[in-house]
DNA sequence: CTAACATGCAACCATATGGTTGTAGATCAC
DNA sequence: GTGATCTACAACCATATGGTTGCATGTTAG
């Protein structure tokens, strides 16, 4: 889970997920996108493919990236879990007002 | 969001979001909780609230911490946006096919 | 008032991160 | 086959991060 969150603790990465969840792309397209060395890119994708955000599909000599759904869900669960939290408090102090309240 | 995101990348900083969800904490009481040095939970402390996780709440010589459901939310709708972009390709693929299909 | 406690902050250290350049292996185009 | 392209990987550098200790300040208890 660290790594979910530190790989998309960065605007490029974040921007990478993006693209790559609404139609695939190659490192080198994705390289052309930013203007930063094509190592540097393709570092960022290896820390996206290192915590499961992207996976590479080999297509001839490229490798094409493809955002990965389950892992940002498994991101979004442990956010709702946090908010139910939240909830279950709020709850808890409804439940000491109405006791007061009786 | 890039600050929300690294804040949530590291365990401790995580579990201490997810207690003072469900309710408010001390610092130090934060501090008694992990095996690190009172400074680096303070630290902990202050990244959360410099992403807006969490806000602190003078109450006597103690500093009250508090979860912030907002910030968690702004989280949330990203990831949910990014949900969005997959669905809305994969609409795109359906309506491909069924444009082959015809 | 004084001692103990809660916090904040600075200095310091080791390691991780994000960028660079350069080199080398595959694969495609011609 | 040869050159161009796509990718991988290593070495290197500056800065950020996560931890420590030590000290200063504010607040409560007795």
């Amino acid at each position: 889970m660290d790594r979910i969150f530190r790989a998309l603790a960065d605007a490029t990465r974040r921007d990478i997920v993006r693209r790559t969840l609404g139609g695939e792309a190659s490192v080198s397209e994705l390289a052309g996108a930013y203007d930063m060395s094509f190592a540097a890119v393709q570092k960022h994708v290896a820390v996206l493919e290192g915590a499961g955000l992207v996976t590479k599909h080999p297509h001839g000599r490229e490798r094409m990236v493809r955002g990965n759904l389950h892992t940002i869900q498994r991101a979004q669960a442990l956010l709702e879990r946090y908010e139910q939290i939240w909830r279950s408090r709020i709850d808890r102090l409804d439940e000491l007002l109405a006791d007061t309240g009786e």
